[in-house]
DNA sequence: ATGAGTTATGTAAGCGCTTACATCGAGTCG
DNA sequence: CGACTCGATGTAAGCGCTTACATAACTCAT
């Protein structure tokens, strides 16, 4: 390794190769470089050619420790399993990468202190800020970002009283709408499979979204039953034949997540009970799964990408000393898909 | 912007300022953070507790431009919109991360440009190497790679002569098989929807597999027609209709991937082609999508998380100067599944 | 006891870059 | 035409860390 280094070091021209060959001082070509407009024209163009001669290229570390930036960001997401982080942290990067940025990422697996280390790792591997997902973390963790003062944004997630840093959509409404639908389709029972909710904030926005929405509907609606389960398709599968096998059944299963929906509905399939038929499942985020499945799964659409372009923009904004237009609110849609129906007329 | 240097730096406490509490010398310190066994445990004990005391953490442009490693790899996938390359990034990164290594994360969009761009930007950013994608690049992306001795994996291939920096499976290796087994079945009259190959080694050996195999069985079977298309889901969807189009029809197509298999199935349902009763479909990969369709796809699985895994550990050892044992070869398993029937009887 | 060998620590020289400040020359204006 | 401004460039002092080398404090066989 030693001798790599040597090797390396030896090859790569610096700042002072590059000042010798073009005749300026090193002060002129870092100017040229970070800031071309303090550098006449002449001058940096013979700047650039000594350059490309030497096909110099910066070194990382002098920078980042003479400038105390590295132009690099850290995302920390609970998973890419889940494709709506992975399109989210898709045009993230995308919207970095022009302006020059480059991305960390990590993932948690949803676990709270699995969260803290990473975004120690990310802040002592440089990063310039963070994005997170979700607002359900240890104080602290908060402690941190403050004391630290990292700049960050948060995402996935907005509260009526969010902060500057929120980018991302009411997860409790949406919930509450989608269960609106449903109830004016006329289902009174009602079954919830809900996402793992200690340490995610989105997972228990939904529920209580289904939840107050019932709740305000009255006339009888009610929710019978509810199963957390880890967002995993043989996990949905599960909780589908929990719900199912007990009575009453439901008439509809509202999902914590397309995941969840898509094992339940493939469960459904395997056990003969008929979707939408006998029961309506309900997703949430709309993956391109949702509507590939048979039926297609009604569920509720997440603007992921542009969820991921506006934190970008938020964080960069920050970073550069403004405040951004933060917190940034987008909105959803509910979905209607043939795996939602009325409920069959002889269900009482 | 400089008044937040100001205030980070002034917050910060560095070496020296551990070195003064503890009452040792920085050089001291440093030891006993990279190398602990060259550290008297009593020092080491008067070191940590004056590191907490401080919340003291190394700079890392410091540690960066001193040592010249960053600890930091990149990864340029082409993106993450698929999920087999989301599962298998997301097990390289967990594997480095537990050897407190960082992932720099890029995309390209499968555009060969892109990823010398991103390649030079991760590089620039201070990744002391690289994962790669596929084995199809520009010569000057070779020489750049080459020339600045980055060190490297390149996954999801293998060749019979793969170099030992290779670590993925013999797409054309595991297509052979495939068709193999769809021939046995009876088919001969086949179709591919083929991914876009420039640009993309591994869509031509699936497709040089498929081809293969049908001449090495002859028999009268024949690939009547083949249409390239983008990696998605409508895109799949269109190339099905168009070469159900066509007469006479094929018996069994063979797909690129399961997101083109997934679209094929959707656009199949929506124009009334029974699958497989009419058409047999075989996707490639084995996403979690696959088995989740109606009927589930008969695909290839690929070792998506063992993959991830062994590339990092291949990384990492190549990092450490040792050559790692690569190349790595991982095999395909061909998964029969219900998309896939002996063709209907009265086909020819 | 003594010198050689071993281990623990300190000293100080960079690593390559940015940037405050100094300098210089060429306009501009009274 | 001299004082002054202003833009372009150079000078040089760090940024915080690692590490080669020097030194000090041991151990232990002789």
């Amino acid at each position: 390794m030693g001798i790599d280094h040597r090797m390396s070091r030896a090859n790569a021209p610096t700042l002072e190769d590059v000042a010798r060959l073009a005749g300026v001082s090193t002060a002129s070509i870092s100017r040229a470089l970070n800031d071309p407009d303090k550098v006449a024209k002449p001058t940096r163009d013979k700047i650039e050619k000594a350059i490309d001669a030497l096909g110099y290229t910066p070194n990382f570390g002098g920078r980042a420790l003479a400038s105390n930036r590295t132009n690099t960001v850290g995302a920390i997401i609970p998973t890419m399993a889940n494709a709506m982080f992975a399109s989210g942290v898709q045009a993230f990067q995308e919207v970095l990468s022009e302006a020059g940025v480059n991305l960390l990422l990590a993932t948690t697996g949803y676990d709270p202190e699995q969260e803290l280390r990473q975004i120690k790792a990310l802040i002592a591997h440089g990063a310039d800020g963070l994005m997170l997902i979700g607002d359900a973390r240890p104080q602290t963790t908060r402690d941190f970002l403050d004391k630290r003062r990292i700049p960050h944004v948060i995402s996935w997630c907005f509260q009526p009283e969010a902060s500057p840093v929120h980018v991302g959509f009411d997860n409790r409404a949406a919930a509450y709408a989608a269960m609106q639908r449903v109830l004016a389709l006329g289902h009174r029972r009602i079954a919830m499979i809900c996402g793992v909710r200690a340490g995610n904030d989105r997972a228990g926005d939904r529920l209580d979204g289904v939840t107050a929405a019932i709740a305000d509907f009255g006339q009888g609606a009610e929710l019978i039953q509810v199963t957390e389960a880890r967002y995993r398709l043989e996990f949905g599968g599960d909780a589908f034949e929990a719900i199912m096998s007990h009575t009453p059944r439901p008439t509809v299963i509202m999902c914590g997540n397309d995941v969840l929906a898509a094992g339940a509905l493939k469960r459904a399939r395997e056990l003969g009970i008929d979707v939408p038929g006998t029961v309506s499942l309900v997703g949430f985020d709309d993956i391109g799964l949702a509507s590939v499945v048979t039926p297609p799964l009604a569920t509720v659409r997440v603007p992921q990408i542009e969820m991921g372009r506006a934190a970008a923009r938020l964080l960069l904004a920050r970073l550069g000393g403004q405040d951004g237009d933060g917190p940034v609110e987008l909105h959803t849609e509910f979905m209607p898909r043939a795996s939602l129906a009325p409920p069959a007329p002889d269900s009482p």
